[in-house]
DNA sequence: AAGTGGTCTAGACCACTGA
DNA sequence: CAGTGGTCTAGACCACTTG
């Protein structure tokens, strides 16, 4: 039998604990790792625990509800990746401070997110070249010293029109194989992805006014507002890439369901 | 004793199977479910598995590596949350068709976010109306006609300048307690989640030009790029709250770590 | 040093869903 | 209906981290 722990607010229709008592002991019920979580966030919400509280141990909340500690655990892990609360050995689990709304994105390559809209993809190299990385680029690799990397510059398009310029600068001491490769033929996302694996991928999100450049690439007029989404990669500490994709007016990015 | 599964592109370096070839043996080792999705992980990324192949049910995977199933089961979760395979029931695991990177941000609250920064947090409310929502809105809301809600604009400050505009719409159906809260003393925000936590939230990000009254609120001029950070929520399909957070020029979202 | 969370195992049963 | 993933249990041991 399997029975729906209380849920606070978040589904204060539902009857909780409808059957009769007896059924209820702990020994008879077998919770699952959803109702001990909406327990568990039940309780957070209706601020029996508040921002800072500390929750009882593991053993103890699966006593209390009867099931095992594996499934508390499930229940907590989910609320850890969900920001609702922090856990540290010896150092129990407290409700997160700060507490966060969470989101999560898919950031498809490119070609498939084209694709998938039935629309025709294409893409096209507007220039490569060696130089010194600019200072905003170095920041984002966390680099004190402005070095030389390869720049390339591409325009993906969809239906034959402008729809993400990429300005990439790829380090050349970590990816030397990078000179070799005919980037007029092969994006250099997709050799990337191929050859070198990143360890370790920084994202970020913000908004620019479409210079003369962009616009020439993107087709569209000086002072528009864009959405840029930088990526900067490393292996271990060794930097990649990191990638400018700045994206046509109008452009979205949703969470993922 | 643990040892670390082939770990494919991750870490090339890395001696695979360093120990004498008996201390090898299934039977003997513990493997850990980050070795096993790191060995999993590199098969897929040196096309071992290709996008839309099919893996190993996870009990030949467990037996193979002389693992419990269950240690298979965390990693395969972890590559699903990372948006790398997708698993079926009956269907069983395949590499994703159309390979994704995923990426996780914590959107704060804006005080937190202002206080953490070591910034005085303040908030003016700016207006107050009920009337008929937008087009923009009915689709954000998945709404096919257009219906009155209660608008609410307010401002977020850092250190007594603009920081964030905010522009609400909430369903006074849905949350008709709304109407009677002093939203000059209390943020509609802090009520809401006080009140009304939401069972679905959607989350969208984009790119504006500053309008006369954008640039008013966040006192900067038409025309600047801003970044706005769009929710919409509900408590199971009932509208309660979308909102528009319109940053100030120059805002950046980080994915957390 | 002790307390708490993290993980692994072995086994059982359930719940989808594709053939 | 049969195959595969999803979850639960009970118990053991490990690994942090705080007092």
């Amino acid at each position: 039998m399997q029975v729906d722990l209380a849920c606070g607010h978040l589904s204060p229709s539902k009857g909780i604990y409808t059957q009769k008592p007896e059924t209820l002991l702990p020994q008879n019920i077998r919770h699952s790792w959803q109702s001990v979580r909406r327990y568990i966030h039940g309780k957070i919400l209706d601020k029996t625990y508040a921002p800072g509280d500390k929750l009882p141990k593991d053993d103890d909340i699966a006593q209390t509800l009867g099931c095992a500690r594996t499934t508390v655990q499930r229940a907590m892990r989910d609320l850890v990746d969900s920001g609702h609360v922090v856990r540290r050995r010896k150092g129990g689990t407290r409700v997160r401070p700060d507490p966060v709304t969470r989101a999560t994105f898919d950031i498809p390559i490119i070609r498939n997110e084209v694709e998938n809209a039935n629309r025709s993809y294409g893409y096209q190299l507007v220039n490569v070249a060696d130089a010194v990385i600019p200072n905003q680029v170095a920041t984002s690799f966390g680099l004190g010293n402005a070095i030389e990397m390869r720049r390339i510059e591409a325009v993906h398009l969809a239906d034959n029109r402008p729809y993400i310029f990429e300005d990439r600068w790829v380090d050349t001491r970590t990816v030397p194989g990078i000179l070799d490769v005919d980037l007029s033929q092969q994006s250099a996302n997709e050799w990337l992805v191929r050859h070198h694996p990143y360890s370790r991928c920084e994202i970020r999100f913000y908004a620019v006014k479409a210079t003369a450049a962009y616009a020439r690439h993107l087709n569209t007029a000086p002072g528009e507002a864009l959405l840029v989404m930088e990526r900067t990669t490393w292996i271990d500490t060794a930097p990649i890439t990191s990638v400018k994709a700045v994206t046509v007016p109008g452009y979205q990015l949703l969470t993922c369901i």
